[in-house]
DNA sequence: GGTCCTTTGAAGGGC
DNA sequence: GCCCTTCAAAGGACC
């Protein structure tokens, strides 16, 4: 595994103090030793042949929400960091807060590992909705695990960063609804500066569009 | 290089 | 209070 030094980046130690999730190690509902085929012979044989993933740490929680996260060195994966690699460099040295993962995100980022070749060849889409089947699946006390956590760290989001709303980061809502918008590039900015363009259910360009900038 | 797909849940704005 | 929209994650596919 690579190894991505982010030392450099700012002050709150906050992080470094809590301990490891402690979820999947005791959850009951599977077995706990690796099984061959994993989510794909889940899928095949009508079973629960589960992989049970280690548990993940703080550190790569923080990864995923915020690359900028403080410390010493930390063991990561190239891959669930590079988007968010990508987007800081975009920003030019511009901290962009992510939003705290939801319970099923939290769920997500666990059992993705597990999923197995057959379900995973089909795209990440096709995992996400494998996943979203299993999260249902779950027993409310499974879930509880997930819903917890993810509360805990919305609270911490918010201590952490008490002006932030999620209104900072989209893209459309705050450009479309006000002449005085603002974004996640320039959150004072008395203009809107679109950075984004998606398309709508209906197949149509929204996001930017002439004279909002 | 940018966006879509696909899921659930949280949050915010409009009415 | 309800409805709608956006974003959080992933990475291959597509333009």
């Amino acid at each position: 595994m690579d190894r991505i030094d982010l030392s450099s980046a700012r002050e709150s130690a906050i992080y470094d103090q809590l301990p490891p999730l402690p979820f999947l190690p005791t959850w009951p509902e599977f077995p706990t030793q690796p099984q061959p085929g994993g989510y794909d012979g889940f899928l095949s044989q009508g079973a629960a042949p589960y992989t049970m993933a280690a548990p993940i740490t703080y550190d790569e929680l923080q990864c995923q929400q915020d690359t900028t996260y403080p410390g010493p060195s930390y063991t990561l994966s190239v891959l669930s960091c590079r988007k968010q690699k990508k987007r800081r460099q975009k920003e030019e040295n511009e901290i962009y807060i992510t939003k705290p993962p939801n319970a099923f995100m939290l769920f997500m980022k666990e059992q993705r590992p597990n999923v197995g070749p057959l379900v995973r060849s089909k795209g990440s889409a096709a995992v996400n909705a494998f996943l979203g089947q299993k999260w249902k699946s779950l027993s409310e006390q499974a879930q509880a695990k997930y819903y917890d956590e993810a509360e805990r760290l919305r609270l911490l989001h918010k201590q952490q960063h008490p002006e932030w709303s999620n209104r900072e980061n989209y893209v459309r809502m705050t450009c479309s609804h006000t002449s005085l918008g603002f974004n996640r590039r320039h959150p004072t900015a008395s203009v809107c500066f679109c950075v984004g363009q998606k398309d709508d259910h209906k197949g149509q360009k929204k996001g930017c569009q002439k004279g909002w900038r």
